[in-house]
DNA sequence: TAAAAATACTCCATAGGTATTTTAT
DNA sequence: ATAAAATACCTATGGAGTATTTTTA
């Protein structure tokens, strides 16, 4: 489970439209499905009722979707926390690609 | 920013030693040292005082570790809610690998 | 000089994409 | 018949590994 997936969530639990969904995560639909079932089939608990046109959220998902809402605003929160501590005015959260694995110097010249 | 980035950070707050945070998380101290070193480039902010044998918080850098330590309680005690709410005993979460992405079929027959 | 973190660079798992099929109205 | 989600399969980003090089106490 990682935050990336709470969002894609929330966004689907909110639409209730994979389609509509996807366009505002800026993902394909297929891809957003794949996210959505993952943690269903992982353990086992389904947090949708799908019947073609009509989407909705179970007992669980519904529980499911609270508990999101808050820890997204949480590390929203923390954010804002970290970058005042640190005295800045500028703290982006969630950005996408870390700069780790694959070389950052990548389509440059690598020393002489 | 991903959850697996803050168990990271978390051991390595509290181990204050790369290397044993490291083998805490089952990971290798380069891979570690990667993705501690991420969010602080990406935001420009300082978690970590290195000086080779001594690692110590930033100011920053402790209250991130206050709120990670939140976040992930928070995570857990979600699985928790998720798990009772669909009447189930079992409910892991933080599982690796989601089973999207390649095939889940791997190294088995095909169809026909 | 020794212990520990940072680079360099390589590999592969998996998030994400495109094409297509299934399903329910 | 149609709109929407699921499946199949492919690509490529980035998380993680090994080997090596700093660094400073």
């Amino acid at each position: 489970m990682e935050l990336r997936q709470l969002s894609y969530f929330v966004a689907v639990a909110e639409e209730l439209h994979f389609g509509r969904a996807a366009a505002r995560g800026h993902i394909a639909q297929p891809a957003l499905s794949c996210q959505i079932q993952s943690p269903e089939k992982e353990r086992g608990v389904q947090l949708f009722h799908r019947s073609t046109p009509r989407v909705e959220l179970t007992r669980a998902g519904a529980v499911y979707y609270d508990r999101c809402v808050r820890i997204l605003g949480d590390v929203d929160l923390s954010a804002e926390m970290v970058r005042s501590a640190a005295g800045k005015v500028h703290f982006t959260f969630f950005t996408r690609g870390d700069g780790c694995g694959k070389s950052r110097m990548e389509g440059q010249v690598r020393r002489g």
